[in-house]
RNA sequence: GCAGGUAUGGCGGAACUGGCAGACGCGCUAGACUUAGGAUCUAGUGGAUUCUUCCGUGCAGGUUCAAGUCCUGUUACCUGCACCA
């Protein structure tokens, strides 16, 4: 059997028959299934990629033979810096690099069989797609929720760009390695801060994989607290952010951060001027990854000349600038109690401040009391005036209750996550439809003249200074306001390569619509992506950046529900056979074409899904791959054992059962490795008849159909049935999966001595009897008195003796 | 440091609400067929053993008639976040 004609011979079948069309509004029920769309670069498809589409192929087409309106679509995340990169490596418009890898992904997919609605695929890149992100954009703009502002923005001086929070995770940048610094920029950002709360409570109205729903939660990073207000000595007042009033008393100084606001309005009033705006400039230099890893020395000085005043005890304060407070988290200023933070205690010994000790019950020389250590310990508060002796937990309480009262505090929640930095100074992104005009400001573009298209020319390298390549076409910078008609300069940064991504899913439900991203219709009747999966690696930044903005596009009414996705999962990596991740430099890569070409692409699928646990990484196995081919080469060697006939052969009957039944509830469980050991058991069975029928054959096609569907389908025709696409998945008949007679374990004082046949209609005494007369059991039961007998129903017998 | 995850033969991994640990596959051993085998088929394969048992799911305890599974403690590795007040 020749595994590359008959792959391509069925390829063509199902193209030319559009097997795999999913109609909208079609009367079956819909589902959608949904696998992140691949940067299509320049090194082809991965394992990696494979064993998550075959996963999610698996599914649809298994889906599709149930009856349901599958939705499997495909498509093209190719803006942003891998694919510029690669034109600018190799000398190319990206534009044409962007089209040459697209193609070079589809004929792989195809080589693979995969089961997409190809008539659904675009690319982020496309005019007629990047047109509606950029609408969107002009709605987020419109309502307030976009605006541009001069920030400290992670810079990467290799890259010449300005990246998000989540791309500088770590201080390095995430595409090249290379040091973060900071650098002030003004960014178009968006506000996606105001939906810390959604996006949080958003997560219940989802079925997300836990780990997945943690990633969230840990991004959005909630904390819950006090904000107080302090004031200062001669005048003014300053706020702080804490999660432990309880230790108020405790307070000997405060911190505020060098990069804040509240360091500028104070200057004016410092003495020692000087050496206060040295730490700032010092500050600026470092990077992220000086502030976090390298300098966790607590370096800075005091603020001569400005005192605080304990809010209750009015006690004079000192107050000290120091970069361990950050100036863009809560207030940019902290209460600073040593004895019960190990921040604060450091920053006290290397200034030599005071310290006091406020809750009770460990000694804090050498270190601090900390809230992880304290809480729900019963705790009791000392040095506390009238909440000595009260809890933590009650001091907490009654200490807001007070400080409220006195108006001077309020009970505020706090996030890590910050606005999305939406500006890049890249060439290979949406432009982003700003018109800035001397006389009228920021300005957005008329809908009517989107799409803003990306010029082109030649030169698209990112320029010295960090300003866009864009800004060098003044061609295309120099236009007219939109208001005034005057003289105007377009926004030349783009978009970051999130955005197309941030929508995608749901342009999927209605591509071709030329007048709206997508229908209300269409979307209500795909509703949501039931089934979207991806790598762990997107499952924190894009699965929130998309949230963000579905949830944004539902406020204002143009989604039908908050959360468009469903259930997510996030599959395991393919590692190198070394179990090192695959790289070129560490020479493990495995390319599928090779294997296509090998062993065809059944097998690839097969070993895919058989490698190991779905979400668990696994390395590869070239061996446990032939495996696989052998098992492929079984299932053709069935063939000759067909008989005619309709039925299911008696003798196959319960394992044909129990094998459908399992096989649908490790669907539902992502077990995909026990579904190929399932269908090897069976064919192992089947191999042992004399004959088989024509049925039993045709069932075994059709549940391994789904993970190999070329070998399948041909087997299939040429024992003389219609096509497996346009069939049904079997049936189970939950009364055959049990079998009349079963062999079950006996044990004695909980060790295995004998085992039983049972029949399901046997009473618990005779099976206690039978058990008795076994050879064994009766060798350790004699002359020993029973205690206890337990018998657990088609498990176990348990004989306890003395 | 914080949060989460993982730990089962030589290897990848099975084991539903606690119920015969090691399914399935790889590898290995022996045999068959072969000029040949890196093809195929058959049998075996957790360790030890006095051949009947004993020991075995990272480690130490506990609950139970019964623990890979539940509880307490602990170690190692992986991932994410990391001076977030």
């Amino acid at each position: 059997m020749n595994f590359n004609e008959i792959e391509k011979k069925w390829q063509k079948y199902w193209l030319d028959n559009k097997s795999f069309e999913a109609v909208t509004g079609s009367d079956k029920e819909p589902y959608y299934i949904l696998v992140e769309f691949p940067y299509p670069s320049g090194s082809g498809l991965h394992v990696g990629h494979v064993r998550s589409y075959t996963a999610q192929d698996a599914k649809a087409r298994m889906m599709r033979l149930k009856g349901y309106n599958v939705l499997y679509p495909m498509g093209w995340d190719a803006f942003g810096a891998p694919a510029e990169q690669y034109a600018i490596k190799n000398h190319i418009h990206p534009k044409d690099a962007v089209k040459e890898n697209i193609k070079t992904f589809k004929n792989q997919m195809m080589s693979l069989g995969f089961s997409f609605d190809w008539d659904r695929e675009f690319s982020t890149t496309d005019p007629e797609y990047y047109k509606w992100t950029q609408w969107q954009f002009l709605e987020f703009y419109k309502h307030g929720m976009a605006y541009k502002e001069k920030v400290p923005v992670n810079w990467c001086p290799n890259c010449k760009s300005v990246l998000s929070n989540e791309d500088a995770a770590g201080g390095v940048c995430e595409r090249c390695g290379e040091q973060v610094i900071q650098k002030e920029k003004s960014q178009w950002m968006l506000k996606m801060s105001e939906y810390s709360e959604d996006l949080l409570k958003g997560l219940d109205d989802t079925h997300f994989a836990p780990k997945v729903k943690l990633g969230q939660i840990n991004w959005i990073g909630k904390s819950t607290g006090v904000e107080l207000d302090v004031d200062i000595v001669d005048g003014g007042k300053f706020s702080v952010f804490t999660t432990c009033i309880e230790t108020i008393y405790g307070i000997t100084f405060f911190v505020i951060a060098p990069d804040g606001k509240l360091i500028k309005e104070l200057l004016p009033r410092v003495k020692n001027k000087e050496e206060v705006l040295n730490y700032i400039e010092e500050t600026k230099k470092k990077s992220n990854m000086d502030r976090t890893e390298l300098n966790k020395g607590k370096t800075g000085c005091i603020l001569e000349g400005i005192e605080a005043i304990h809010p209750i005890t009015k006690k004079r304060v000192p107050i000290f600038l120091g970069d361990f407070v950050l100036g863009d988290y809560g207030t940019g200023a902290v209460m600073a109690v040593p004895s019960h933070d190990q921040r604060d205690f450091e920053y006290a010994k290397a200034h030599n401040i005071e310290m006091i000790q406020v809750i009770e019950g460990k000694d804090t020389t050498s270190s601090a009391f900390e809230k992880q250590d304290y809480l729900n310990t019963g705790a009791k508060l000392i040095n506390s005036e009238e909440f000595n002796g009260l809890t933590v937990e009650e001091a907490k309480e009654k200490i807001t209750e007070k400080l409220i009262n006195m108006g001077i505090a309020r009970k505020v929640n706090n996030y890590k996550m910050r606005d999305w930095i939406f500006s890049r100074q890249r060439f290979w992104g949406e432009p982003i439809p700003m018109i800035h005009c001397d006389k009228c400001g920021w300005v957005a573009m008329d809908e009517k003249d989107l799409p803003l298209l990306l010029p082109d020319v030649a030169n698209y390298e990112p320029t010295e200074d960090g300003e866009s390549p864009l800004a060098n076409i003044s061609d295309w910078v120099n236009t007219k306001c939109p208001k005034c008609n005057g003289p105007a300069k377009r926004e030349t940064d783009t978009m970051p390569n999130w955005a197309g991504s941030s929508w995608y899913f749901l342009r999927f439900m209605d591509p071709k619509n030329t007048h709206e991203f997508a229908s209300m219709s269409a979307m209500k009747y795909w509703n949501k992506v039931n089934w979207y999966n991806g790598g762990m690696e997107h499952t924190a930044r894009h699965l929130l950046y998309a949230r963000f903005w579905v949830q944004f596009l539902y406020n204002i009414g143009l989604v039908p529900n908050k959360e468009m996705i469903d259930v997510r999962v996030s599959h395991g990596m393919v590692l190198g056979s070394n179990n090192e991740k695959m790289s070129k430099s560490k020479g493990n890569v495995i390319n599928p074409d090779d294997i296509i070409k090998e062993y065809g692409a059944d097998v690839l699928r097969t070993y895919e899904m058989f490698m190991g646990d779905y979400e668990q990484d696994a390395p590869w196995s070239t061996e446990t791959l032939k495996g696989c081919k052998r098992f492929i080469d079984k299932v053709i060697k069935l063939k000759d054992k067909v008989v005619d006939g309709n039925e299911i052969s008696k003798s196959l009957e319960k394992i044909i059962n129990k094998s459908i039944k399992k096989i649908e509830l490790d669907y539902d469980n992502m077990s995909y490795n026990t579904i190929v050991s399932t269908l090897m058991i069976l064919t192992n069975t089947y191999l042992e008849q004399e004959k088989i029928t024509k049925e039993d054959y045709r069932i075994l096609l059709t549940l391994l159909n789904p993970i190999a569907p070329h070998v399948t389908e041909e087997l299939n025709e040429m024992i003389g049935n219609t096509p497996i696409v346009k069939s049904s998945w079997p049936k189970y008949d939950e009364e055959k999966t049990i079998d009349d007679t079963i062999e079950i374990g006996v044990q004695v004082n909980g060790k295995l001595r004998g085992s039983i046949k049972v029949t399901n209609d046997m009473s618990d005494d005779e099976v206690i009897n039978l058990s008795k007369n076994q050879e064994n059991v009766k060798k350790h039961i004699e002359g020993k008195e029973i205690i206890k007998t337990i018998v657990i129903k088609r498990r176990i017998v348990n004989i306890v003796v003395k």
